[in-house]
RNA sequence: GGGCGAUUAGCUCAGUGGGAGAGCGCUUCCUUCACACGGAAGAGGUCGUAGGUUCAAUCCCUACAUCGCCUACCA
């Protein structure tokens, strides 16, 4: 057997015990005849990440249930990857190579891409360190990444059938553009934040020369440039009269028509409202209505488009808005001003606020999706945990828009669509609208003299040509997009209508939501049947935040039914939100973010990971506090204490079943069905996703039943037993040590490992051992010991109450209630002595009251404390008077219920019984403290 | 504007239709041969407010207050 440091210090071996699992591949799912699957995709982080605390709850908890199921006899897998997040990625590289003065235009597409690659070759691995310093125990062979070979076929595959089928579609209209990353966004990459405003009145003057005025309200006057029109509501008693005339749009020389549309709210603002249908969601619906022009004043990268006029042109929007109050000012057609608190849209990655723009985007037409998703959810074949999600899921879900999938940027899964500008017919070419531009090279001679073959941007820049020559000596080929697209599983390289060799693919990217939406099978192999696929999926359970219960798990649900007719799992575990102690969301702005990392390092991997579990109560936050992290290291280092207490006994373990045989003791018996029962409870715990009741089940167990009983109980037996009594005391010890470090282990891995290999000397890993199930209970022990205890407990309180000094040896005397308690308290006298630092102890159920002594009343007892001439008489009258006062209060209670009549007639039987039984006991409680009283009166009189 | 959740001991939070629990903190005592990262004994709560349902409400219902979150087109 090994020595155990005084201390436990995990530093020393959590690192060691890791390599040693995934060395010897116990993260490999086991494919042994019979195991039933069990798996879990990890929500992948982005490869720009590293580890917060959000991962750090999120990682935890799936590693537990990994654990726990690999010891409960199941083939776990447990896939790791992580996801390109395009967006998020690209402006990550894109500072990176602004370091060096360069930008990805300047770069190329295929230069900077390369650049992304080898960016996160050198850093997009930081989290994986990060996850394996936690304990997690994913099969790090099968790891897997958005952009990867597999997935993108997978990708591909997907993008073309909903093609095939019509739910991949292109259309114009308003989307969410962030001027500073150039996209795209989706309605869920929009977050709105609450910002003082101003409310505007803009007067815009009757074209009939009568000298009248409509004043309009806006917080965006820059707009006023685009304006098509001015709404009234059709009832508005104040505009009848106005509706179908023109205005003058000051600062544009255009006219603009009044006209009438149910959607104005006559109560706000002055009732009349300004349509720029080219800016603004809500009049892009008004502009369709009515037929108006779509003007776009604003351009892509957020500063003001010729069509804005000459003197507005270039100018970024929020210069544009200033100038253009200052201009109307100058005309006399300020209104006014006033603070005005709305809400604005801002781009989820870079916080820029966006600007609903008009573009040709591409789309998932999704509510064909969603039907099954709902259905699936509502006839429980998922089910979302805790339940309270349900309705915000099928709110969402029943509401749910087209999917906006195409992105502006480089970084991503390029769409497979290729475009032919051979193809485009003349009509195609004069309409308004996008186009998508591209760098075309043809063999060249430069001004030098020197010739160029034609190629990319990428492969000249590569071979010595700057930018400009570039540039100065490309063409442009512009082809429409209302061009017919092509979309192909394999790279087009000539129109196969036409044979045309010019096609130009599509330069968008789709959302990268796209890709993680199928990472439930497409990291499984899809779409070849792979043994992983059909072993594996569906999966398990799926342990995410809700913060991306739409952005994820929703499309996931949505592209696993479509594509795999199966749902990609049965449990969506929904975790709340790691909050720091005083409830704010962390945030590297705010500074109070907690680093996993920096805690793992004061309070090692096992006591950060016990605090998190212990801290996921459903349904509410978790609020994360330092020194319950540091109150879960003291919880280990007791769990190694006692380990060293049961190795110093030094009596090695006989290899006696403890179940069967007839040599134990009560406590033995007792702290068996203890245990039995505790770890039923976290098993229950576990299965129910109730990871704070499983990890505090165990924490009670093991504190204070093993240790602060038995422990204790154990000693006199260890120190004065028998033979036979020692080896019963050490082989339960051992057992129970045994049995309670596998029942941790989920929770701590590696101290757990550590005593495991150390202790106990076993081969392999506790990762391997039987999760502890089935034990037997010993509901006699149970009750048993309850006399026991309250004996104890009885004691300590006087001695504690009455501040008896411990070095004073008292002498106790207990009168029993029945024979039962009689025979337990007898058979573990030795017990009272030690634990009640007691000289001698009678017991017998005909004991006199000995006089000028302290007592306790308890269930089936009378315990008595004689302290012959010590006793202050005042002070245990108070005792007993408190104690009296407080059963009388109750009885009093129960005595008004049993008064009330229709208490008696309508209550339920069981509850009546209960309530009389309660009574009864309290009676003869009650009866048994004023005889001693009324005793202890008497003493005080002789005094 | 709509929806959801929260409100329980000094703090952080569990919990249940039959007079409320934990951890930390606090008080008192104890360096007793696993652990002072320890042990023992205590104090501490009209379970947000007001109504209602019920024999019985901290728990169910309604309203209100406060604080969060999600969601929405009020210019």
């Amino acid at each position: 057997m090994n020595e155990l440091k005084k201390n436990y210090s995990p530093e020393e071996i959590e690192d060691r015990w890791y390599a040693f699992w995934e060395e010897n591949g116990y993260f490999k799912p086991d494919f042994q005849a019979g195991k039933e699957a069990f798996s879990i995709v990890i929500p992948p982080p982005n490869v720009t990440g590293s580890l917060h605390m959000g991962h750090a709850l999120n990682a935890t908890i799936q590693d537990i249930l990994a654990r726990w199921k690999r010891m409960s006899g199941h083939k776990v897998l447990w896939l790791p990857g992580t996801d390109h997040a395009g967006i998020a990625t690209q402006n990550v590289v894109e500072r990176e190579i602004a370091k060096e003065g360069l930008d990805r235009h300047k770069m190329g597409r295929e230069a900077f891409i390369e650049k992304v690659w080898t960016w996160k070759a050198e850093y997009g691995g930081r989290i994986f360190h990060q996850l394996r310093k936690i304990g997690a125990s994913c099969d790090w062979s099968r790891e897997r990444f958005t952009l990867d070979e597999g997935l993108s076929r997978a990708v591909r595959e997907v993008f073309v059938r909903l093609f095939d089928e019509g739910l991949i579609y292109r259309d114009g209209r308003l989307i969410n553009w962030c001027p500073r990353c150039h996209t795209a966004l989706s309605d869920l990459e929009v977050e709105y934040e609450d910002m003082e405003g101003k409310l505007y009145s803009l007067r815009y003057p009757l074209a009939d020369g009568s000298g009248h005025h409509i004043v309009v309200a806006t917080t965006r006057p820059e707009t006023m440039l685009g304006d098509t029109a001015v709404a009234v509501h059709p009832e508005d008693e104040r505009y009848r009269e106005l509706i179908g005339k023109n205005l003058d749009l000051p600062l544009t020389g255009r006219q603009i028509p009044i006209i009438a549309d149910e959607q104005v709210d006559p109560q706000f603002g002055t009732g009349a409202v300004k349509v720029t249908p080219a800016h603004d969601f809500n009049d892009e619906a008004m502009g369709k209505r009515h037929g108006l022009p779509f003007i776009r004043v604003i351009s892509e990268e957020g500063t003001m488009s010729p069509e804005a006029g000459e003197r507005y042109a270039g100018l970024d929007r929020y210069k544009c808005r200033k100038r253009v109050i200052e201009d109307l000012t100058e005309l006399g057609l300020m209104e006014g001003e006033k603070k005005h608190p709305h809400s604005v849209g801002h781009c989820y990655r870079c916080k820029t606020i966006i600007e609903p723009l008009l573009t040709i985007q591409w789309y998932v037409k999704i509510a064909p999706l969603a039907e099954e998703a709902i259905r699936v959810v509502e006839d429980g074949r998922v089910r979302l945990i805790p339940n309270s999600w349900d309705n915000n899921y099928f709110g969402w879900m029943r509401e749910i828009k087209d999917w906006c999938i195409s992105r502006q940027i480089w970084w991503g899964h390029q769409i497979p669509v290729w475009y032919c500008p051979d193809c485009a017919t003349e009509s195609d070419q004069q309409k308004q609208g996008d186009f998508i531009e591209h760098i075309f090279f043809e063999p060249m001679t430069l001004a030098d003299g020197s010739s160029v073959m034609g190629g990319t941007y990428a492969e000249l820049t590569a071979a010595g040509l700057s930018h400009e020559a570039i540039v100065g000596n490309s063409k442009i080929i512009r082809v429409p997009r209302t061009v017919k697209p092509l979309c192909a599983r394999e790279d087009l390289t000539s129109c196969p209508h036409c044979g045309s060799g010019k096609i130009i693919r599509d330069p968008d990217v789709l959302d990268t939501w796209f890709s993680s939406a199928l990472w439930p099978f497409s990291t499984l192999g899809w779409p070849d049947t792979t043994e992983d696929l059909k072993t594996f999926y569906p999966t398990s359970t799926l342990v995410t935040g809700f913060d991306i219960l739409f952005f994820w798990v929703a499309r996931m649900m949505m592209m696993g039914l479509k594509f795999m007719d199966e749902v990609p799992f049965r449990d969506v575990y929904i975790h709340a939100l790691v909050r720091d102690s005083k409830g704010q969301k962390m945030s590297k702005s705010k500074g109070n973010v907690t680093d996993p990392l920096i805690m793992i390092d004061k309070f090692g991997a096992d006591a950060f990971r016990f605090s998190l579990a212990a801290f996921a109560a459903q349904g509410r936050d978790v609020r994360f506090s330092e020194e319950r992290v540091e109150g879960y290291r003291y919880f280990i280092n007791k769990l190694w204490n006692a380990t060293r207490f049961i190795l110093n006994a030094g009596i090695p373990a006989s290899g006696k079943d403890v179940y069967t045989r007839d040599d134990l003791a009560l406590p033995d018996k007792w702290i068996l069905s203890r245990l039995s029962a505790t770890a039923g409870e976290v098993s229950r715990g576990l299965s129910q996703y109730r990871f704070n009741d499983a990890a505090n089940s165990i924490y009670h167990f093991i504190w204070h039943e093993f240790c602060d009983w038995y422990i204790e109980l154990s000693k006199p037996a260890l120190y004065q037993g028998s033979e036979v009594e020692k080896q019963a005391v050490a082989d339960t010890l051992f057992h129970v040590l045994e049995k309670v470090i596998r029942i941790l282990h989920p929770f701590m891995p590696y101290v757990t490992e550590e005593l495991w290999k150390t202790v106990f000397e076993k081969e392999g890993s506790i990762m391997t051992a039987a999760f502890p199930e089935g034990l037997p209970r010993d509901v006699d022990a149970e009750r048993e010991m309850a006399f026991l205890l309250d004996a104890v407990t009885g004691l300590r309180s006087i001695r504690g109450e009455l501040n008896i000094a411990p070095s004073l040896e008292v002498r106790a005397e207990i009168k029993t209630g029945s024979a039962e308690a009689e025979r337990v308290l007898r058979g573990n006298i030795a017990a009272i002595m030690k634990l009640t630092r007691a000289r001698e102890v009678q017991i017998g159920p005909d004991l006199a009251r000995p006089e000028g002594a302290a007592v306790a009343v308890k269930d089936q007892m009378e315990i008595y404390l004689p302290l012959e001439g010590l006793l202050d008489i005042d002070a245990e009258l108070a005792r007993l008077g408190k104690e009296l006062a407080k059963v009388e209060e109750s009885i009093a209670f129960l005595n008004k219920k049993f008064s009330n009549e229709s208490f008696m007639k309508k209550a339920p039987q069981d509850v009546l019984e209960k309530e009389k039984a309660k009574l009864s006991d309290l009676t003869g409680k009650k009866e048994k403290i004023e005889e001693n009283i009324a005793a202890l009166a008497a003493a005080g009189g002789k005094r």
